[in-house]
RNA sequence: GGAGAGAUGGCAGAGUGGUCGAAUGCACUGGUCUUGAAAACCAGCGUACCGCGAGGUACCGGGGGUUCGAAUCCCUCUCUCUCCGCCA
């Protein structure tokens, strides 16, 4: 969400960056201005109102005491019109605030300079290629058709037990599984990164903190009984770990990651692209979440990228980083980088991992603040980034390192596999 | 699942209708003292919004009500804790 005092200061600005989105929002954001500016004037008519009735009552309490209870009762008869008029202003107030807040929340975090206009996936912009793709022999196949071969994942059996989009991992598959997380958690710990094991299931304030809530409950499962929610990612009960907090300036960055599986509905997915492990309902993650001060966060998100990109050199994978246009980054980021890595036998990129500052926006949903050095309170910047989703890192190791007689384990994974090649 | 208790500032914990944004202790910040530190002492120390400022308004889990006036009384919701039951 974006803070009412900035779309007060520059709301040109404001609204030639979302333009980067293919988003004209001059309506929105002058029917804010102005209801923001009625909101402040009928709310400090409201507080003048209240100042006089507060002056009447205490005026009361000491007549009263006083034993004057004739002089005291007759003051009390002005107090009735005060009292009204508080309350019909306060309606007033309420109204405009929820339509406020309503309109607020329609709008998109505002791109970063860096960032370049753009409607999909096609704007965006290559910033860096590494590593070769492979040449594979003749007769590669695609990881769905490995995962047979080698017993590495079994789809039909997680069709009987749950339903489509929620495998059943077996054999090497498991165990590559457990230690890629174990690899990564790793990895990121090393990094400076705290770990933390949190609750796959957060209540709506939980939702709400990070943005899932409103409009977007149709991606998670709920539960309405109990009225929780399955994660679709880390990133909600990390980031919500600091939900309501003055956080102190001297810890920054404040780096947490954690492994959670991650539940997604994807209603309306079809076709190649839910094929394999290339979507699915359940599928496992290793995020990691920081927090900062507001100059710092651009070369944080430049120090989680390199971190990501140093995870992708040691699993020998050929990737690509995006930066992401306008139109194709999430809502709530100001910069969006995406790891995509080269399928060789699908002959196509895959997203595995995608770094974001969110500068302010998240924050100023989450109350997370800190205290600068006048002492006031100052939103921090949060950025996250997956490091990394396993399925389609899976499915990139077993497609791209696939010989003739097995599939090839990374060095770097060897000692948690216990194994360096599926055969 | 059954029974009970409770929710107050970073923490602990007073406060049962007016002078309470809230005692006290701890923690924290600054200072005095000290070679330095500790101790002691002095001072400061919640959040948000409005206002150039003086200042004002709101907030004692959330919402609603009674009252001239609510942390305090009433209703309601949520959550937490304890005991019993069940149980990895």
């Amino acid at each position: 969400m974006l803070q009412i005092q900035r779309i007060r200061q520059e709301p040109e600005a404001i609204i030639e960056g979302l333009k980067k989105r293919g988003i004209d929002a001059s309506e929105t954001v002058h029917a804010l201005i102005e209801l923001d500016a009625n909101r402040r004037s009928i709310r400090h008519e409201m507080e003048e109102n209240q100042h006089s009735l507060n002056g009447l009552s205490k005026e009361i309490g000491e007549l009263f005491k006083s034993g004057r209870a004739q002089e005291a009762n007759a003051l009390k008869q002005e107090t009735g019109t005060l009292k009204e008029a508080i309350k019909d202003l306060n309606d007033r107030v309420q109204l405009i605030a929820t339509k406020e807040h309503d309109l607020l929340l329609s709008l998109p975090n505002v791109p970063h300079e860096s960032v370049k206009a753009g409607r999909d996936e096609k704007d965006n912009e290559e910033v860096k290629r590494v590593g070769t793709v492979p040449t594979l022999h003749d007769g590669a196949k695609p990881h769905w058709d490995l995962a047979e071969q080698y017993d590495l994942i079994d789809f039909e059996l997680g069709v009987k037990i749950t339903g489509a989009g929620f495998p059943v991992y077996k054999n090497h598959g498991a165990r590559l599984q457990r230690a890629m997380i174990n690899f990564f958690l790793d990895e990121n710990r090393a990094a400076g990164y705290t770990e933390y094991q949190v609750p796959h299931f957060v209540n709506a304030a939980s939702g709400y903190g990070t943005g899932q809530l409103p409009d977007k409950e149709g991606q998670m499962y709920e539960m309405p009984l109990d009225g929780l929610y399955a994660i679709p990612t880390a990133e909600v009960p990390v980031t919500n770990m600091f939900r309501d907090e003055i956080v102190n300036a001297k810890e920054f960055p404040i780096k947490s990651t954690g492994y959670t599986p991650c539940f997604r509905r994807e209603a309306g997915s079809y076709g190649k692209d839910v094929r394999g492990l290339n979507r699915l309902h359940q599928f496992d993650k290793v995020e990691i979440v920081s927090i900062t001060h507001p100059e710092q966060s651009y070369t944080l998100l430049d120090e989680m990228v390199a971190h990501v990109a140093g995870l992708l050199d040691k699993l020998e994978l050929p990737y690509r980083i995006l930066r992401l246009c306008g139109g194709d980054a999430g809502f709530t980021s100001a910069l969006t980088y995406d790891f995509e890595v080269y399928s060789a036998a699908q002959e196509r990129w895959l997203e595995v991992s995608s770094v974001s500052n969110f500068e302010t926006f998240q924050a100023n949903r989450l109350k997370l603040r800190f205290k600068d050095e006048d002492g006031k309170s100052q939103l921090c910047h949060t950025l996250n980034g997956s490091a990394m989703a396993l399925p389609r890192v899976l499915a990139a190791l077993l497609e791209n390192h696939q010989q003739e007689d097995g599939i090839r384990i990374p060095a770097a994974l060897v000692s948690y596999t216990g194994f360096d090649k599926i055969a």
